[in-house]
DNA sequence: AGCACGCCGACT
DNA sequence: GTCGGCGTGCTC
């Protein structure tokens, strides 16, 4: 039998299959989707079969060393969907296998130098490595490669030791798997312990009680549970198994994160009327086993998530899984709370706060068909389920489904192939559905269902839009206009709380010099430096950078600097002040750092330690407080202004998000949103809380400038440390790709990107936006890959995204 | 990605 | 003459 191994090398000239002879023994192990161990040129390698067959081309086969896992980590649906993920992504298919399974799966290599004693030791030896060196290797045995580099012996003097067979080079292949041991602790015949108890000395007290309590309770015990129940120490166990009463067993555990917790069952809720309705053709589709497309539209507040779980419900019925993709941010402990209450042990729940053990064994819970519901963000669409029936993406529009790093996929598209492979039924739910979700609805590829009444006929918060220029106009320079003052006082005399959003995104504080204009930029990077109060740093946030705030100018040596801009810290010490004896929790990048700090800072808001929540993006969505009948958003229109496309749709899907956390049970809530534009569309719609009218609206001007989804957009971000050359190679790369532009197509750029410099590479933008017709898209995608294997130059660096979430459209003076 | 193979400059 | 620089090309 020969296997096809996709080897662990993301290069383009090792971008395929490489054929090997599978030995008998491992023909049971050896399978699609299998991890195994082959030797490729002189090193060993980590690779995954994704074919078998019977016969080869090539000549002179290796055959496969190892297979490493019991179970194959990926199945052959899997497989085949990375192939996919590879030409749909522009990226190589070993990088696309490895994104859909844990980490530590990935390959730990190491070259390791072995001594060997038998042979004499001749002056060759000596004349190439250093005494202390021998010494050192002769005491040990052997050493890592990176030892004996550190001890000045050279790679060429390794080498030819180890082809006069005076020394051994390896390579050891190794997963960073840590699986968690337990020991365990049995009779070794229940039918004996009364004659081995009588056998005891009389003095043996201890020894009879454990033997007396496996009288009591027969079976197994975890060793540390039988030590602390019995007050016994393992001396007195381990005397019982050396005499043959007890058997003690190591066994692989797999670590439950939640293991610890109780999680109140809870039984599913009556549903309203309308959720009756929109359910219906949830539960048809699960019941028809049609791949099918649903929107779930609901209002903040329709009860979209009992929903997901009676639709889950069914869907164990029928004996088939679930995947539920929810944004990190909202996968708190009261969302895994819902979902393990409902089905308990079927749930495997994967976010990025697990370590990558807890993480490996929450995958290998959904793997070995332990659990039947996977709960997780965005990776968990990968989870290795063989019978889906149902998978949920709630808030649908959220960018953080789009991967950032290779390969480059947004899970929606992945959700949406894996459905139609295993003829399941794909929801999305949303409140704010992003513009392409809502436009296929509308035109009839999806079903469209709407939620648009709240639970219990709540009543939708009043929302208000202040114009901030007329508060500017009236003398009001604060950041609170007087209308928010107003309510956030009459808010907190009745003992109720607030929460206040300000939308950080192209609106940070940085600092300036009074005298010369200048601001502090990071010395790596062509972006301002954030002003941070806590320790009087400034900070870059994209490489880390931090100095101490200078006392003068650097560039003019005046002492007139300070920060300007807005930020939480400066919001707060704002409301102390406009507000004595305020109790502000705020929340952002500073106070939410350290690991836990997220729900305690929001645990202690929840249980009214404090009157004002203060913080950006984090706090925008799934946050449920009882007592907050306030909601201000200081500066709405802040990310307005962003060169992004689809900047009003985020401006008003924020909005929208945000007004929902106010009045969500019994008071009544109010909404203020500030703003400098308080007349454009997505503000005034989303105050007024006309969703379709802004969508309409929306689309009409997407049409107009022919942007997504009416176009397709690929971008390239070609970036190098030398201004010079990434110029030069810029404008190769534009010329190549213009020769081979259909003529439905169109090219922007190259121009410098939205940030010029990161961590001192400089970086150019080229955009392609092209016709949907699928005959161009073939051809850009060629006419790109080709590209990024055309650069001779190392430091060079291309990298491609495909209807990237964030493109910048260069303005006219570029072009 | 590694690493061997192979063809041109400064040294025992 | 040789050691060693890194360009070029291959890995079932």
């Amino acid at each position: 039998m020969i296997a096809e191994v996709i080897v662990d090398v993301p290069a383009r000239a090792t971008d395929r299959p490489y054929d090997y002879l599978v030995p008998e023994e491992l023909m049971p192990e050896v399978r699609v989707g299998s991890r195994v161990q082959v030797p490729f040129g002189h090193r060993k390698l980590i690779g995954y079969v994704v074919r078998l067959k019977e016969q080869s081309e090539t000549r002179k086969l290796k055959s496969v060393s190892e297979v490493m896992d019991i179970l194959p980590p990926l199945t052959p649906e899997l497989v085949e969907l990375g192939f996919m993920m590879a030409d749909e992504y522009l990226c190589h298919t070993i990088t696309a296998l490895q994104s859909m399974v844990p980490s530590v799966l990935k390959g730990k290599y190491q070259k390791i130098v072995r001594y060997l004693g038998e042979k004499e030791e001749p002056d060759t030896l000596r004349d190439l490595v250093s005494q202390p060196f021998l010494d050192y290797l002769k005491k040990i045995g052997e050493c890592t490669w990176e030892e004996a580099l550190n001890f000045g012996v050279s790679a060429s003097s390794l080498r030819q030791l180890s082809g006069n067979g005076l020394i051994g080079l390896e390579e050891r292949v190794g997963d960073r798997v840590t699986r968690q041991k337990a020991t365990f602790v049995k009779p070794a015949s229940a039918g004996q312990l009364q004659e081995a108890i009588d056998k005891l000395s009389g003095r043996a007290k201890r020894q009879k009680e454990v033997l007396q309590f496996f009288q009591a309770n027969p079976g197994e015990i975890a060793l540390p549970h039988l030590l602390a129940k019995l007050q016994v120490s393992r001396s007195t166990v381990q005397s019982l198994v050396d005499k043959g009463s007890l058997i003690v067993e190591e066994r692989e555990e797999l670590r439950d994160p939640y293991r610890d917790r109780d999680f109140q069952k809870t039984e599913p809720l009556t549903l309203t009327p309308e959720q009756k309705k929109a359910i219906a053709p949830i539960l048809a589709s699960v019941r028809h086993r049609k791949a099918e497309a649903i929107l779930l539209q609901g209002v903040t507040g329709s009860g979209k998530t009992e929903i997901y779980l009676q639709a889950i419900a069914e869907v164990l019925k029928q004996g088939q899984e679930t995947i539920v993709l929810v944004p990190e941010i909202s996968l708190t402990p009261q969302m895994v709370h819902r979902f393990k209450g409902r089905f308990g042990e079927q749930v495997a729940v994967l976010h990025s706060k697990l370590s990558s053990g807890e993480r490996y064994d929450e995958w290998r819970k959904i793997r070995h068909g332990e659990v039947k519901v996977a709960i997780g963000a965005r990776s968990a669409i990968f989870a290795p389920f063989r019978k889906i029936g149902l998978i949920i993406i709630d808030e649908e529009h959220e960018s953080s489904y789009k991967q950032e790093e290779n390969p480059k996929y947004h899970a929606r598209q992945i959700a949406w192939w894996r459905a139609q492979k295993h003829q399941a039924t794909l929801v999305l739910g949303s409140a704010t559905p992003s513009l392409e979700t809502w436009m296929h609805a509308q035109k009839g590829y999806y079903q469209h269902i709407e939620l648009k009444e709240r639970v219990h006929g709540r009543p939708f918060p009043e929302m208000k839009v202040v114009d901030m220029r007329k508060e500017l106009l009236a003398g009001n320079r604060s950041m609170f206009s007087e209308s928010l003052r107003e309510e956030l006082t009459r808010c907190i005399d009745r003992g109720e709380q607030a929460v206040l959003f300000l939308n950080r995104r192209g609106f940070s504080t940085f600092v300036m010099c009074r005298e010369c204009g200048e601001t502090l930029t990071c010395p790596h990077c062509d972006i301002s430096l954030t002003y941070h109060q806590t320790n009087r740093t400034v900070r870059c946030h994209y490489c880390g950078y931090a100095e101490r705030v200078p006392e003068v100018c650097p560039s003019c040596g005046s002492k007139h600097i300070r920060h300007f801009g807005v930020g939480t810290q400066r919001i707060e010490s704002e409301l102390s002040r406009h507000f004595p004896g305020i109790r502000v929790i705020r929340m952002d990048v500073d106070t939410t750092g350290r690991k836990g700090a997220h729900e305690r800072l929001l645990g202690s808001f929840g249980a009214g330690r404090a009157d004002v929540l203060l913080g950006t993006q984090m706090i925008a969505k799934g946050l449920d407080f009882p007592k907050v009948t306030l909601v201000g958003v200081i500066a709405a229109d802040t990310m307005l202004h962003l060169p992004d496309f689809r900047s009003a749709e985020r401006t008003f899907q924020l909005l929208t998000q945000v007004s929902g956390r106010a009045g969500r049970h019994e008071k009544p809530g109010k909404v203020v949103i500030q703003t400098y534009n308080a007349e454009h569309y997505s503000i005034s719609l989303a105050a007024s809380r006309q969703t379709s009218a802004f969508y309409q609206q929306e689309t009409r001007l997407r049409k107009l400038h022919d942007y997504p989804p009416f176009s397709g957009m690929f971008s390239v971000l070609v970036s190098h440390p030398d201004r010079v050359k990434v110029m030069r190679s810029g404008q190769v790369i534009a010329l190549r790709i213009k020769r081979n532009l259909p003529p439905d197509c169109q090219m922007l750029g190259p121009v410098p990107a939205q940030i010029p410099r990161i961590k001192d590479r400089y970086r150019l933008q080229i955009l392609i936006k092209y016709s949907l017709d699928s005959k161009s898209v073939q051809t850009v995608k060629d006419s790109l890959r080709e590209i990024v294997y055309l650069t001779d130059d190392p430091d060079l660096k291309i990298s491609l995204d495909r209807d990237g979430m964030e493109p910048v459209i260069p303005s006219p003076t570029f072009l």
